[in-house]
RNA sequence: GGGAGCAUAGCUCAGCUGGGAGAGCGUCUGCCCUACAAGCAGAGGGUCAUAGGUUCGAGCCCUAUUGUUCCCACCA
């Protein structure tokens, strides 16, 4: 007994059902017997655990659909969890929410702080995977925490202490990108840069023997307070004599010398830059060559140190508008100009990053840049689209060590240990050290890693490495790896050069980029905007699968992507359409019906539709294969919308109310089309065709398990195809003859059609019926029927008798704009095959398609001319 | 300063290795024909940014130009 599918599609009433069906099921996870299947893993995209995002949303759809297909088409998918690569993040989130209880880190202490954390997260995090699985992911926060917490931490452990005594990994004191607001080192990756408007201040600093004043320009007043020096060009002849001279500097009193550097370019500003060694990596790097004193002129969170007390404890930017007006008043102050420059921001806060000096971890990046780009020039990794390896060689071949420690407690803890009494280091596996030297307990690093450092080695850490397990054996390498061009740096390249490192193999074979989702505009969608678009919204107004759908409809890999509701909304529609189309047939079959397969005969306009949906199967696999989704889901919504239910089901109407096998025969047809469209659409809108299979197919079979269709060359009906089409042609040209004249569907006519292919369109008499408003239809040779309107095809032409409203001139106009189009066809066509070049050179199929072309568009400008003659006469 | 993307119908975008320009939305006309008005049938609408070049043939390949977006880069 079939099921039945309600009058209106409601998507998520369909959703919660079919939702709790998989998840009861067990159908989230892929079950793997690595015996028997081959395999491919897809490894989903950061940052799970942070808030769930349009840009998370096409992540998980794109992963989703691929891993469908794969499954239905015979491999087992591994979709590896999430992890949390939000470190920075969570752990300000959870100091704000502790400060509103009045509490600190510092008070609660590591463990306490750690504790809390994990509870936030569990709460936070385990929502957020509830949503994802909306959306048809199968992560799982169990899975999640454990990539993150025990199951990594010896992986993280084991690769630390292997780069250290590989000599990978180093400490030392380096100038660093710091974020005063996170209070904590940043890598390079971690910092975003933005033009900023600020000024350009012109200052003068007066030499200590009184003979006068050099001048110089800076943006950053506020670090002079730090400046152990002023540097020239040494060609610069301006300046020659002053080299070696001492100066004064202002507000401070310091003593500074005049140095000599090439890094002063002479064409720039006034030729002459104060150095502050502490606050600019590029003065550091001179104060390096020429040995000055570096001198921290701020704290940790910005704030001028109480070595200056005219300015100790003033934020940066109080103390350069302090310091700008004293410099004024003592008359060091030239002039102000208006300045453009680029500022460092951190991507998390966006608070303006401040190049310091401090003691960091380090991962010597040369040895293992080399392997990582060797990997995808050989082909071994490749990039789709593939511009992107582009992007992905300059930056390795530009890279600099990493610094990996930050000063932050959510993260894994740095595994170094020291020893205070006698100064010793040591790094180790083990949970705590004794030192080597004086055998006592050793205090660990505070700090902990970039959250990055952990996620690189996800590929392999989350398959149990560094034991032998039989999953690492078996899953490593994986396949394909989905996400932004945004995640290159951060995430895919670290994961590359890991994976080679640890693994001796590439994490993966295909890298799937896909862009950013922006808002209506155009505009990146952003909190401070507050143009961002929550995904759940959208599901709940239109249904996961009309957001899905719509996420992958009209895109090409790698370009972003607006987020346009009407576009949803066309989706739901076509959501709206399948529902209605398999309504109609389910309430069209007999009890009982059961039928699985195609009937013994097919009439035309079966092998038409068969052959077509044959055809389609064979293509999407192909676009799939290549992963052209959005190529393979126009194909889906043309074929659905535009051939099945347009023409098809409309074809089937007349056959149904026949009756008895005519009857039966559609039915099978209809219900066998179906199911190959829904399996094909299924990876693309999960829930709609999971829902619908069970109602119709009612077997206990779901279509999550389902085999995905293929080409099947027993299938394939090209010319039949081709016949059954010019049935459709004729029944097009007499509506569009009709709707031209406004002649209403109600009005029926009886139609002639001349034809040298009667029998052809004998099969078709019933088609025009329903379809073009026949009331009756006779076929011949030869006619000639007077007071008619003629609507011509390539193939045929039909009299639409319709004496009371045709208008002889009206008609002789529409024939005539027929007929000069045709012409255009006939010069175009004529002139390409009378070219000698394009007969010499161009493909032997091309010319003989080229030339049926013009046999059909000259038989069609005969059918138009006889038409004429006849109406003028 | 270096690199990349984009520029196609009123709007948002497809267009796979070069073989007569497509979709959705919007517009206009006619239809509630018992699956669907979240619909059906028609129609209109494009010198594929500009200028050259290669080719029998260019939206697609090459060169230059313009506009636009993004990434990278330590110019005070």
């Amino acid at each position: 007994m079939k099921k039945e599918l309600s009058k209106l599609y409601e998507p998520s009433q369909v959703e919660d059902r079919i939702y709790d069906f998989w998840q009861k099921g067990g159908y989230f996870h892929a079950k793997i017997d690595k015996n028997k299947t081959p395999y491919t893993i897809v490894i989903p995209p950061p940052n799970i655990t942070g808030q769930l995002h349009m840009g998370h949303a096409l992540d998980e759809t794109l992963q989703d659909i691929l891993i469908r297909w794969k499954r239905m088409s015979g491999y087992c998918t591994l979709w590896l969890p999430g992890t949390d690569h939000a470190a920075i993040a969570t752990e300000s989130k959870i100091v704000e929410a502790m400060r509103k209880e009045g509490l600190t880190k510092e008070e609660i202490g590591r463990d306490a702080f750690m504790n809390r954390a994990w509870e936030w997260k569990a709460q936070y995090g385990g929502r957020i995977v509830e949503q994802l699985k909306k959306l048809g992911s199968s992560c799982d926060w169990e899975r999640e925490r454990f990539t993150m917490d025990e199951g990594c931490s010896d992986a993280v452990n084991e690769v630390f202490v292997k780069y250290y005594e590989k000599g990978l990994i180093y400490r030392g004191e380096r100038m660093i990108n710091w974020c005063p607001h996170c209070v904590t080192s940043l890598s390079d990756a971690e910092v975003t840069f933005e033009e900023q408007a600020g000024h350009f201040w012109h200052l003068r600093y007066p030499f200590s023997d009184g003979s006068g004043y050099v001048e110089l320009a800076t943006t950053r007043p506020e670090t002079l307070l730090g400046d152990t020096a002023v540097a020239v060009n040494p060609n610069d002849p301006r300046y020659k004599d002053i080299i070696g001279k001492t100066l004064t500097l202002p507000l401070v009193g310091r003593e500074i010398p005049v140095i000599a550097d090439d890094y002063v370019e002479t064409d720039f500003g006034t030729g002459v830059v104060k150095i502050t060694p502490a606050h600019d990596p590029n003065d550091f790097e001179v104060g390096r060559r020429h040995g000055l004193e570096v001198i921290n002129v701020m704290t940790d969170d910005a704030k001028i140190t109480d070595d200056y007390p005219a300015y100790a404890g003033m934020d940066r930017y109080e103390a350069r508008k302090k310091i700008v007006e004293d410099l004024e008043k003592g008359g060091f102050l030239v002039r102000t100009e208006d300045h453009v420059h680029n500022v460092g921001t951190c991507y998390r806060c966006g608070t303006t990053v401040e190049p310091r000096v401090s003691t960091q971890w380090f991962v010597k990046m040369q040895p293992l840049v080399q392997p990582a780009v060797d990997a995808v020039k050989e082909g071994k990794t490749r990039f789709v689209p593939e511009r992107f390896d582009k992007i992905y060689f300059h930056w390795l071949e530009n890279i600099r060590d990493w610094c990996i420690s930050r000063q932050i407690w959510w993260g894994h803890q740095i595994p170094a240990f020291y020893c205070d009494d006698c100064g010793e280091m040591t790094v180790t596996k083990e949970k705590s050290a004794v030192c080597p030297k004086c055998g006592k307990p050793m205090r660990r690093d505070p700090d902990t890693l970039d959250t990055w450092f952990s996620s690189a080695l996800w590929p392999f850490s989350t398959l149990g490495w560094p034991e032998k397990t039989e999953d690492l054996e078996y899953f490593y390498p994986t396949n394909t790896l989905v996400t932004g061009y945004d995640i290159i740096f951060f995430w895919v390249i670290r994961m590359m050069f890991s994976g080679l490192e640890n693994m001796g193999e590439v994490p993966f074979d295909t890298v799937l980029i896909h862009g950013l989702v922006r808002d209506s505009q155009g505009r990146k969608m952003s909190k401070s905007l507050g143009n961002g678009i929550d995904p759940l919204e959208i599901i709940d107004k239109y249904g996961a699968d009309a957001l899905r759908f719509m996420l992958v409809t009209g895109n090409a890999p790698g370009n972003d992507m607006r987020f346009i509701e009407e576009k949803v909304r066309a989706s739901r529609n076509f959501a709206n359409k399948l529902w209605n189309a398999a309504r109609f047939i389910m309430m069209n079959l007999p009890d009982g019906f059961t039928a699985d397969e195609l009937p013994e005969v097919l009439s035309a306009e079966d092998k038409w539709i068969v052959s077509g949906l044959n055809r389609l199967a064979g293509e999407v696999n192909q676009n799939l294969e290549a992963f052209e989704l959005g190529v393979a889901v126009s194909k889906l919504y043309d074929f659905i919308w535009d051939v099945y239910c347009d023409w098809y089901i409309e074809l089937a109407k007349p056959r149904i109310n026949a009756g008895g096998d005519t009857a039966l025969n559609a039915q099978k047809v209809l219900v066998w089309v179906m199911k190959g469209i829904l399996r094909l659409l299924h990876p693309f809108m999960p829930y709609i065709t999971e829902e619908i299979w069970q109602a119709l197919v009612d077997d206990g079979s779901a279509i999550i398990v389902s085999s995905f269709p293929v080409y099947d060359e027993k299938l394939d009906f090209a010319a039949d195809e081709e016949r059954f089409g010019k049935i459709i042609a004729a029944i097009k040209a007499v509506r569009a003859v009709r709707s031209g004249m406004n002649v209403p569907p109600s009005v029926k006519a009886k139609l002639y059609i001349e034809t040298s292919e009667p029998q052809a369109f004998e099969a078709g008499k019933m088609f025009f019926m329903r379809l073009a408003s026949a009331s009756d239809v006779e076929i011949s040779e030869k006619w000639d029927i007077p007071d008619s309107v003629t609507a011509v095809t390539d193939s045929a032409r039909i009299f639409i008798p319709l004496a009371d409203i045709v208008d002889v001139e009206k008609e002789l106009a529409r024939l005539d704009k027929e007929k000069k189009a045709v012409q255009k066809d006939l010069d175009f066509l004529g002139g390409k095959l009378n070219n000698p070049g394009f007969l010499a050179k161009a493909p032997e199929k091309l010319v003989a398609a080229e030339r049926e072309k013009l046999a059909k568009a000259q038989e069609k400008m005969d059918r138009i001319n006889e038409s004429i003659a006849a109406l003028k006469k």
